[in-house]
DNA sequence: CATGAATGAGTGTTCATTCAT
DNA sequence: AATGAATGAACACTCATTCAT
């Protein structure tokens, strides 16, 4: 009796398991599609055939094409936030903690890659839902940003500027870089480093060595 | 004879003026519904429709969908490019060049908005030509920038960076500005003039008063 | 120039005509095919290939399945619906009114047999928009008999009846002669009249010779 | 060894039982919904989570969900004639067993109301076999129906009718008044009798007064 | 015996493109 | 040159049935 138990609660275990390892292993596939492809671009038919499984198998999974794609836009968005941790205006210099949220983000990134390019190359028009995904994420990143430098300009750190503008100005920055670095990127261990570095150095630094 | 000749030239010519016309028309409607919707939200029937055509005229004018949707990014790439004017490297102080180029590429881009919107959503991907037109768009404006920060860093007016990192950078921040002025922009006159300021100022003062 | 315009005129009146005959056929097959299988047996690749038709124009004439099956079974209930004259209560003796009405509705559905058997035969169920023109019909064809039976039963000419139940017998027996005649039917000719002359004197004389 | 065989007899027989008490559960499960949504309507998995079973298991009492579909239609036809005494035509006045056969149908209808209205509601067509079956039935239904009006013309009780017409009307005017109660009626337990009573008045008494 | 994950043929629908008029 | 009817490959999705565990 007992055994029995404890084979049955293996199995559906093991069964639990399985499923979920399915589950990731068409999640992974169409994330590299979406990411490679694009949405349009991508059919049901090229996840299963990424994935080896049947039609009827994914649609067990899933329930549609929209949901793979939300789900994969939903795990992408909560790990970036999850992430990043709000900076205390407050507190002592805040570079430090900006620099170390960067360079967590960028672990993240660089970590899923597939799941990044496939948000990064959306626009919205996609789906109403997207949109609305994209629109919430979006607004965070701005928030984070624009409060970033109005901490900074406070501390004197950095120069005044149009906060709404510049956080348009360097979210197009970050998203640029990561799609180049992860698209055309050569895979160097040091490219996640330099990344890390260039966004730092761009988004605090500026270019210019002294005022015009 | 030669009377007839003349007047088959004439009526030639004019049918040729009345065929270019009529291309025009069919190309407006599609950049509009292109920068609105995107590629693949985009149908030819929506196309016919907006440009109050048929389905076979669209097709006498042009090859495919996507040759209109080519063309047009084409159009958008002939127009910027034909505005930058190359700086020259043994010039003098070279900041007032970039302005003026950066002023004229505003232009351009705030008289063809839908153009505009519609080569900047629409990523890589979309299809094998598009991303080579692309491509070698971005090769360009990447080479303009590269091209700028060398010679800006030779006269002393910019920090040594990775170019071509700096130069990503530059182009995302260029795009996301852009496309958040075209998209949600109040068309104020003055956002032309307030995009083309926050670009150099961005592009070349950076953000920070002192260096970190 | 007139030449012309009555060209034109003529060519856009025959395509007019065309089309409405291609649709008219669609409709045909669909009917056919819809009687003899069943609203859920019947595929759209079973009509295209009974029409003779591609996929594509099956949607150039008609939204969808159910725009042609609602659309099939709206034409027989207006067929019968305007073929049935409401019975003026303070009139004459209405036997003759009625079986007038008997008469028109039989013609009407002997020479529609294929709509009408795919109206008999589905029930409700299949969609609620089919459901509720259904409703109506039945609530109508109900109130017709209804009102004859109270008419009967004033004029004397029928026994006192619970109406409601009487009427529901009826529209059932009506339906299966239908049915039975139009399925089983050897198409005589006289079937039409053996099944009014049927119907009309079970409908109005019953089948007992004395009261029991 | 005589009482190992006794044992697996109990355990067999027992699990003979507990088989036929899963089986029947199926059944009756299927048959409200096939009652409820029609054939087309009710899907294997709506069984299965009606039924509180698993996939596997329902195929493994059932081959399909057609043949569910027959075993329930031949459990009602079986019903139905079983319950319908052959009237012996050379016997006294049928009116008293004609009655009796009325109320032991209608008592059997009642008693499987989902039964009945999933018999009812689903026309020819959907299966061969159903078709078959449902033909044989009511060419029992018809023949009894016939001989009773054969046999009632004979003792001068009914008109003199074509019986295979009459037999038509009155087994649709039967099958509607069932439907309607079963679909519509309050359950009223005078339902039952209120609906012998019309089917004996109006199957053996008609409509008119006196004969025209 | 029981399970439920897996399957794939089939469904209704869309849309870029062709072609007879 | 202009039209719009016709096409069919492709799409996202469903569901009766099978089978390894």
């Amino acid at each position: 009796m007992q055994a029995d138990d404890d084979m049955r609660g293996d199995r559906s275990e093991r069964a639990q398991a399985q499923r979920e390892r399915r589950r990731m292993h068409i999640l992974l596939a169409a994330a590299k599609l979406f990411g490679q492809r694009g949405y349009h671009g991508t059919s049901v038919a090229d996840v299963i055939e990424a994935a080896e499984i049947s039609r009827g198998t994914f649609y067990l999974y899933f329930d549609s094409k929209d949901a793979v794609f939300l789900e994969l836009m939903e795990q992408f968005i909560q790990r970036i936030m999850s992430v990043v941790e709000v900076v205390d205006p407050e507190g002592a210099t805040p570079t430090e903690h900006i620099a170390e949220n960067v360079r967590r983000v960028v672990d993240v990134v660089f970590e899923h890659r597939d799941l990044t390019v496939m948000v990064l190359r959306e626009g919205f028009g996609v789906r109403p839902e997207v949109d609305e995904k994209l629109g919430r994420f979006y607004g965070f990143v701005r928030e984070m940003l624009e409060g970033a430098l109005r901490n900074g300009a406070r501390h004197g750190l950095t120069r005044k500027v149009d906060e709404a503008l510049a956080a348009t100005a360097l979210i197009g920055a970050i998203k640029e870089m990561f799609l180049h670095e992860l698209v055309l990127g050569h895979s160097h261990e040091d490219g996640r480093r330099a990344v890390s570095e260039a966004l730092i150095d761009f988004g605090l630094r500026g270019l210019l060595i002294k005022s015009g």
